[in-house]
DNA sequence: TATGCAATGTTAATTTTTCACAATTCGCAA
DNA sequence: TTGCGAATTGTGAAAAATTAACATTGCATA
């Protein structure tokens, strides 16, 4: 059934743009066959549909098809909503340092938008690209082995290096997190660089979802001594907030759908990120119900 | 004229997606004018068009609005053309040196596509997202204060970490070529690195299209004894190639058009990425011309 | 004041998309 | 083989979106 959609893409990978009609026509099938073939290739993010025809997908992005893509979708309102209350702690003219999680990413955003007079380091290629939106703030980018993983840098060459460095303020994440004990992860490469930092700051933020409470890897990877301040939203078990208030941590709150972004990313999977729009049934419409069911990414032609 | 754009912006970042008909109550113009507003932003890159309406553009890339972006346009062609004649030099096993050009961003993608086995070294933080596609080579990012212009490492630990690497092959692109006299350019941080590695490797390759010869900028960069080979292609002036034989550099020639990408490429201004579809009046169509003025980029909605 | 230009609004023709349903194919168990 | 159900595909009409052509407005300038 489905031995057109390599022919779609071969198709598109002589000529860039294909129209249904031709599609249709050089496959023997209808346009609706077609449509739909090419939909469910969209929704992948294999191709990019065009008004009238697709179009190849190659173009643009450095996420899709990473696993940090993926990763960027889970649990993003808490991450946003952490990431905001995270850039209060910031201080004008400190040197901060951001570890190469999604929830750090989502913080690097805000730091570009937001903040100047900042030097932020980091060891994600990601934030770096993120942040360098602002050029208002001085951003150092530890080196080292890429991992694809993470996109970020790794490795003995980055843990030298980040040995030699001291920040004011670091903001880590983890994968588990025990509350009594500390947090733990199972990828080695990114959290040497977590254990290094720790070491060479005056205070260590960890962002920390709900989600990740209890949850614990392969390797201890901080003490939970080493915390100086907890990040987490208003999900988090609150005996396990109330502990670690109680171990003299700082514990910031932050309430998930206060300064939540486009509504439309609730209620849809983990897919292609440029699949974001759905108005269907004129949900997000003001006046009177749209009757379309549309809402498909659409860009221009080029200037006449 | 243009003061609804901000408002659009605005919206956009609360709701994600709009409808042109919100839109048009929203500011109080008619839709016809929405959608011309919403045209040149799409344009420009700053949102995305659906059908019926209007999407954030904030998901993807890292590219847009970025000065590299506009450069990856221009003599693109070439550009890819050169890479996949730099490709040829590449023997497994090397360790090899990319700069942070769009050039060599085209390289990249080529080496991610077709070798294994490589250690790439790079101060691009692009070039590494690009590499890390495939995870059969090693790459290693120079790390360093990050360049927003140029999306790279740049700067004192840059530098000095660039001294301590030795790579068999390094390939460099400028902005300026004087084939009797050797590279200019006008941005120290980075062309500092060039000269860096330039001393540190067995061979550099100069990889430089038609339209740099006889540029000059602020600075020498390399001079012409540092090269081994130049790279460029099929209009490069010829008297210009002879001395450079003269001088006993190796040239080598890529033909343009011969492993081209995407036809619509060629015909379109350098703006936005995914604006590469253009099969207006069915000049991509086989049978019969289309009638249809269409060609825009849509993605559908999220699986039912 | 006249003139031209740019921005905007209006409308109708055209195209695309959607939807509902019919027809077909396919797998598989009886 | 037969028959059933599910998945796939095709059809046509209705709905929506896009385009293009043209009218209008406002404003700056000759």
């Amino acid at each position: 059934m489905e031995e057109r959609q390599p022919l779609i893409l071969d198709r598109l990978e002589k000529q860039g743009a294909c129209s249904f009609d031709e599609l249709s026509k050089l496959l023997g099938v209808s346009t609706m066959t077609i449509r739909r073939d090419v939909d469910g290739m969209a929704r992948r993010g294999a191709v990019i549909r065009i008004v009238g025809g697709v179009q190849k997908a190659d173009a643009p992005s450095y996420l899709y098809e990473t696993a940090v893509h993926s990763r960027l979708a889970v649990q993003r309102e808490s991450k946003r909503a952490i990431a905001r209350k995270a850039l209060e702690l910031v201080v004008s003219q400190h040197t901060i340092f951001l570890d190469g999680s999604t929830t750090c990413l989502e913080l690097a955003k805000l730091l570009a938008n937001e903040r100047k007079g900042l030097t932020i380091v980091t060891n994600s290629a990601l934030a770096c690209l993120e942040l360098g939106k602002n050029t208002e703030n001085v951003i150092i980018g530890i080196g080292g082995q890429f991992d694809a993983n993470s996109l970020s840098y790794v490795g003995p060459q980055a843990e030298d290096w980040a040995k030699t460095l001291f920040v004011d303020l670091a903001f880590v994440s983890t994968k588990g997190f025990l509350p009594s004990k500390g947090t733990y992860e199972s990828f080695m490469p990114t959290f040497r660089i977590k254990q290094i930092i720790a070491q060479q700051c005056v205070e260590l933020a960890l962002l920390v979802d709900h989600s990740k409470f209890g949850q614990r890897a392969l390797s201890k990877v901080l003490d939970i001594s080493q915390i100086h301040a907890v990040i987490t939203d208003d999900q988090a078990p609150p005996a396990a907030v109330a502990a670690l208030k109680a171990g003299g941590r700082k514990v910031h709150i932050a309430t998930v759908g206060e300064h939540t972004r486009p509504a439309c990313e609730n209620r849809r999977p983990a897919c292609h990120p440029q699949v974001v729009a759905d108005f269907s049934e004129g949900k997000l419409s003001g006046g009177t119900p749209a009757k379309t069911t549309l809402g498909r990414v659409v860009l221009p032609n080029p200037e006449p």
